[in-house]
DNA sequence: TGAATAGTGTCTTTCAGACAATATGCC
DNA sequence: GGCATATTGTCTGAAAGACACTATTCA
């Protein structure tokens, strides 16, 4: 019984795909790729591709996602997979869709294999993009929305030291709405997930604010906030 | 460019698994079957098989659920996929893994396709499991604690009429612990998500308890409760 | 009338939200 | 001194949690 043939059934591809966001320019911003080759050719499209048999789904949104874009050390988490019958027109693909954060600090995007552009659009403003990568891109805003709300996932976006100013801004663009400074400081600061530096911001024509540091170890995540 | 060879690269298999969730004996439930056929022969595992070209993934999912354990009609949400190089000795498979919930009532287990026996398990106390399914229940309890907190998905759990009592119990087994009585029916009454029927119970020795719905469309789920 | 579970209200504490004046650094 | 942003506290209303006695049915 143990010679199972890999080969009696046929079978559907697997992908990748990663979202990417990032704050910049007071706006949510998202990683796109323009396609260089067939099918969707020119189109804006997620970075992402096939899966390869010796790596995990992991491993393969983070190969892609240096080879497209350039970018690397980043948060990565699984999103959704993605399956229907229909979705691309090349044969059966499924893709896992991944989400990733990053601060915009020294991130240069470079496009390479298979890709002729790399940009960072706006989530909010997106052009018409390849096989169901909006439906992918909307279904990550709302898992960004729900984890901003309930965990601190949202340091990932900025850098290691910041303004309570930064990180209040942070969470009005990705909910879409003001919160009342007073009020928003009281939280943060009573919830003690953040410490003073001793640095102030510099070359600013006002006065300069005090910069915070995230009190948690790098890449760990806490529920509830 | 149009003419894709879809056999130019080797390609991971697909399956699908599902977590079927019950309340049954003041305990959680999980639907395990019994496989019959290399590789873990003869060891208990999660419903499931490979995806076929012409079905989705919820398809695929739903299929193999009647296939291998006679239930239908179920709720059923997509959990994580799963995708280590070596999770499976026959070749690299990557696994879609589903949360399902149903209530216990007029439900039948009968095992059939590759599979020699079905049971109910306590996701507290199971056996030795095959592949990785121990991993992907611990990670679809985490996701029933996490939904039953935010949202209604509980109401999937209990039949269609049920008791204050009943709802508690259900609250209280699966965050394994014991809340107070008039608060959570204070809580719950007032989100009005609830509403009296004109039945009460019958045949129990002792006062009987009305019974109550959920005022919703069967199927919807809301978030906060 | 005893056993078993159903049903009900008040008080206290905690958290969320509304709201505006002063402080500081740069030009 | 004027501009721009940083920093800070109180009050009110809503919700969460602690807590115990009466009601009803059946055996």
């Amino acid at each position: 019984m143990e010679n199972y043939d890999v080969t009696k059934f046929d079978r559907p591809s697997v992908t990748v795909d990663v979202v990417v966001f990032t704050i910049k320019d007071i706006d949510l911003k998202v990683i796109l790729v323009k396609r260089a080759v067939w099918p969707y050719e020119n189109m804006w499209a997620l970075p992402g591709g096939f899966v390869k048999m010796e790596e995990s789904l992991d491993q393969a949104a983070k190969r892609e996602l240096l080879e497209e874009t350039n970018v690397k050390d980043i948060y990565l988490e699984q999103l959704y997979t993605f399956g229907d019958v229909k979705r691309d027109p090349r044969t059966r693909v499924i893709t896992v869709a991944y989400f990733a954060l990053i601060n915009q600090d020294n991130l240069e995007l470079k496009a390479s294999t298979d890709v002729s552009d790399v940009k960072w659009f706006s989530a909010y403003n997106m052009p018409q993009l390849a096989f169901d990568h909006k439906e992918i891109i909307n279904y990550a805003i709302k898992r960004l929305r729900w984890k901003l709300g309930y965990t601190t996932i949202g340091f990932k976006l900025l850098p290691n030291e910041f303004t309570l100013t930064q990180l209040q801004t942070l969470y009005e663009i990705i909910f879409n709405k003001k919160f009342d400074k007073r009020n928003f400081r009281k939280k943060i600061l009573f919830l003690e997930l953040i410490e003073e530096t001793d640095e102030i911001t510099k070359n600013v024509s006002h006065r300069p604010a005090k910069l915070y540091r995230f009190k948690k170890k790098i890449g760990e995540i806490i529920e509830i906030i």
